[in-house]
RNA sequence: GCGCCCUUCGUCUAGCGGUCCAGGACGUCGCCCUUUCACGGCGAAAACACGGGUUCGAUUCCCGUAGGGCGCGCCA
């Protein structure tokens, strides 16, 4: 009974996409629940494409989303080594064989088979012939030697028992004339090496899992349990490009999302647990199970984000969110009005106004941005909306309550909104009649949270001195 | 072209042969609450891709069709 261990294994080549994360998620997800653990390994073979700027966004980017891998990184590349010696001994055991073939007329062997409507494959041209007809000056490839009759099956949690016939896989490169591994080989000799029990990942890798099977039995090899899940899909049902919401999870956090959110779904796209919608983390844990992943694809749905993404605001702590704004701040640049980093002073008005705030927003930026009436100086530039509240019989009622404000002794919601309703009782108006003008004056806005919460984080000098910018001299 | 996978409201999904004239959530619309906007509450419109089987009975099982996706690299 050995204990589970999944992985993640993104190659850098670019950001931590939702994708990914997601994959992420879940094998993260899986190895909490069975007590397991989750490693994490940089497929960075592709010494081209590879960066340390991808290497670094991904890892930024799990840990932003609060997944933490078990034990060091492994690094692909570092393992080549290794690789080497398994396609050495499939050489030996027959398994594999030397392929001279060039890339130009493997180019041209597609080519043939695309234009005469025959299937895409290597055709076996030096999988029975003798090596004495190598051709000197050609760097050969190793190719495993895969079963030409028969079929290959994986048996996938989530795809159920797929069966390809063994005639329409080819035989797949090892090592490339260069002696590096490709990807199928390094793969099937980290995840054995790595003792990974359970392998989750998106099902654009389910073809391959046919063809690492083969690897996995050329080898001798027990091949782990699998699992592909399918992929994100964009808004309109084609695949998820930049133009969607492929975006780096650096992106989702600079557009004001909770990793909590984001979290949350995230794990339910494409997987259910009843008709549960909101999860804490702990409950995901306890709940996430392989069998209740879908096989249809998802579409990624901003609103629903969102929806989530304000709920997981209103019932955050205020000075959680004020941190979490303090720290997306950098990255929205200065034209919000806010200096970087904020001021002391400012976080203590910003998370006494929380309470009023954090209930009308659905992204931090949304909390920021609402927040502009506690950091607009003197006096305010009303929007048009707020202009159209601040007419000439509104600003003159405004005048005609200031000394009833000014009057107050004590300076809170409860006082000034006594005040306030009496005003209105006694000219016979509205309240809406008295406090939209004022909410304008007080904010440059036509919606805020309760203009008497505004009132009392303003204090009594502020509040006063932005009625009186408004009323006609 | 070949192989594999998918198909329930606009979207995410529940459903595992009768409980379904199909349930929840987001979104949309209406009403209520209300100093604005939100929140909250109540309500409405909204789906089993199509065609054959199997069965006493199919959203649920099988086969086609259509549509969509993924793969077919000395990329991962």
């Amino acid at each position: 009974m050995s204990s589970v261990v999944t992985r993640f294994a993104p190659s850098p080549t670019g950001y931590l996409h939702i994708g990914g994360a997601r994959t992420a998620l879940f094998n993260w997800l899986y190895a909490r629940r069975f007590g397991g653990r989750m490693l994490l390994r940089i497929e960075d073979t592709d010494r081209e494409r590879s960066t340390q700027g991808a290497i670094d966004a991904i890892l930024d980017g799990m840990r932003w989303l609060g997944l933490d891998w078990d034990g060091d990184v492994i690094y692909q590349y570092a393992r080549a080594e290794r690789h080497r010696e398994a396609a050495m001994s499939l050489l030996d055991s027959g398994n594999a064989y030397r392929c001279y073939a060039t890339p130009e007329e493997l180019t041209a062997m597609r080519e043939a088979a695309r234009a005469e409507g025959r299937p895409l494959r290597y055709d076996g041209r030096w999988r029975d012939r003798d090596p004495s007809d190598a051709p000197a000056g050609v760097k050969p490839v190793i190719r495993l030697r895969a079963p030409a009759d028969g079929e290959t099956v994986v048996e996938d949690a989530v795809q159920g028992r797929v069966v390809w016939q063994n005639k329409d896989l080819d035989d797949l490169v090892l090592l490339r004339s260069d002696g590096n591994p490709t990807y199928m080989l390094a793969v099937v000799v980290d995840d054995h090496d790595m003792g990974v029990t359970q392998v989750i990942r998106g099902d654009d890798h389910l073809t391959n899992a046919a063809r690492q099977r083969q690897i996995y039995d050329a080898l001798g090899w027990v091949a782990p349990a699998m699992a592909h899940i399918p992929l994100i899909h964009g808004a309109d049902g084609a695949k998820l490009s930049k133009r969607h919401g492929a975006l780096g999870v650096d992106a989702y956090r600079d557009l004001g999302y909770l990793p909590a959110a984001l979290r949350n779904y995230l794990v339910r796209l494409g997987w259910s647990h009843g008709d549960q919608e909101v999860f804490s983390t702990e409950e995901m844990i306890a709940a996430f199970d392989l069998k209740a992943i879908g096989r249809s694809p998802a579409r990624f749905d901003f609103a629903k984000l969102e929806n989530l993404n304000g709920l997981y605001i209103r019932s955050a702590a205020d000075a959680d969110l004020v941190q979490a704004i303090a720290d997306v701040l950098p990255a929205l640049g200065p034209s919000r009005g806010i200096p970087v980093p904020m001021a002391p002073d400012l976080r203590d008005r910003l998370t006494a106004a929380m309470p009023g705030l954090k209930e009308r927003a659905k992204t931090l930026v949304e909390l920021l941005d609402s927040a502009y009436y506690l950091t607009a100086m003197r006096p305010l530039v009303p929007d048009e909306k707020a202009k159209g509240l601040l007419g000439d019989e509104a600003r003159a009622r405004l005048a005609a309550l200031l000394p009833a404000l000014e009057a107050l002794s004590d300076w809170d919601a409860a006082a000034t909104e006594g005040a306030v309703r009496h005003f209105a009782e006694a000219n016979g108006l509205k309240l809406g009649q008295i406090a939209q003008p004022l909410r304008a004056a007080l904010t440059g806005r036509a919606t805020s949270p309760p203009v008497f919460d505004v009132m009392a984080v303003l204090g009594r000098t502020e509040c006063l001195g932005r009625l009186r910018d408004q009323i006609p001299a």
